[in-house]
DNA sequence: ACCCGTGTTTGACGTGCGTCAACGTAGCCT
DNA sequence: AGGCTACGTTGACGCACGTCAAACACGGGT
């Protein structure tokens, strides 16, 4: 059902290979020497499209390559039989989509794009042999990996121990940050995702999600309108966190 | 602070390094040819024992080493600066602790103890350079690390979808399940976490957990007292996952 | 054998968030 | 321009789980 447009990759689109792409500090050759960063453009093989509400791969599929962002955005999901659905993540340019697939050899949960995206696929026997080849490549790739079960840690925390407030001012606040980190605004951005997805993510029903935002409104902390928002009190978000109730 | 119970490995001990020892198929080595896997045996170069509430680690520790658990259990949290603690995982023998300082090159999380426990260091450069080395163990690291994201996943979905009781029902199966896998009693165990560690991890307060396992008890799908736990009629307990409420 | 500290159970009550429902808003198609 | 559809906001109310408190169970140390 869902359209593979895996475009191969031409001479031209080559010269926009890893070693000429700007994402590099974000990505996987990040830490790598020029020379090696030209091997590495052997990596990636093709390019993919995915139009906005399509999936990048779902739950099943079988595993055979991870991705790299180059624009767009995705969501990563699980879904109970059922049909509870949990988001688990909300990926950005320079973020690894498809980690999951590695233990099973089958994805395990779908990926879908939040906006007209493009991705890198990197074969995943192809980054195994060359990051047995490149230290630099394996130390990277590995870190990758580590990043995101430290990231999960936090959802959990997250999850776990906070309340509803606490749990949006901490997801804007790193959405800040990872937009900070590409040179976009860190306090004036547009939401990809619904009230409901943002819900699903934070373990909150899309009412609790809008109240909070109207109440951060109230308290001037955030200027929202629909899906565009203004962060203008960092500092007051931060101490919502450390901070929770009165105390 | 922490004792570094380090012992440098006699030769008599290194019989039952990684080629003598029957943790195989849990652990790193799986897919490795005998051959491969007596060089193996360089990798672990020292052993550890901790003793009860004692960290393997704690957050802000340099990361130098991974860790293979040999026998014991341990408990992995985050700690906010509040101190609320999220418990983020138990760890149980032939499971690998330590993942998280890979991203950072320090330890995001604290690792400590539930009883006197003993693992295999694992030097994690000496790795990086036998996985380049070796292909199979190359793959199967990957892979450790690949389903300790999908396991993460699933407790986020448990954190963010599910209720009370179900989450308890799927924390007592999953441990079920790993108990089976190493050729223990999948039905009558003995729980290494207090209900408070148990509630921290399922986002839950002790005195709900202790309420649930009531429940259960009543409803004569598990007997419990205290710790010890034995779940009687397993097939009512996975429906409890699949049909919340009373749908 | 006793005490003491830590962990567990159970009850009564409170509340944060979910549920249900009505209405508002914005973008898209004709 | 108008109407459709998807998404967002807000209010009233209910309930699952948290909070607080008291009593009980167990194991380790003297």
């Amino acid at each position: 059902m869902q359209m593979k447009a895996t475009v191969p990759i031409t001479t031209a689109q080559l010269r926009s290979a890893c070693s000429q792409c700007n994402l590099l500090e974000l990505c996987l050759p990040f830490g790598m020497d020029e020379q090696e960063i030209q091997r590495l453009d052997e990596l990636v093989g093709t390019r993919r499209k995915v139009k906005r509400q399509q999936p990048l791969y779902r739950a099943g599929d079988p595993f055979e390559a991870i991705y790299a962002i180059r624009v767009g955005w995705f969501k990563t999901d699980v879904v109970l039989e059922d049909g509870r659905e949990q988001v688990t993540g909300f990926q950005m340019t320079g973020e690894m989509l498809g980690l999951d697939g590695i233990s099973t050899e089958t994805h395990s949960c779908n990926a879908i794009a939040l906006e007209d995206s493009e991705v890198c696929v990197i074969s995943y026997s192809r980054l195994e042999e060359l990051s047995r080849e490149f230290e630099g490549l394996q130390h990277q790739f590995h870190k990758v990996m580590s990043r995101e079960i430290v990231r999960d840690h936090g959802v959990m925390m997250l999850l776990g121990s906070m309340r509803a407030e606490e749990r949006l001012a901490a997801f804007l606040l790193n959405l800040s940050q990872r937009f900070t980190a590409r040179g976009f605004s860190g306090v004036d951005f547009h939401l990809r995702m619904t009230r409901d997805e943002i819900g699903s993510y934070l373990g909150l029903k899309l009412e609790t999600v809008s109240r909070a935002f109207s109440r951060f409104q109230e308290e001037g902390m955030v200027e929202v309108q629909q899906k565009h928002v203004r962060l203008v009190d960092l500092p007051q978000l931060r101490k919502l966190i450390q901070h929770p109730v009165g105390r």
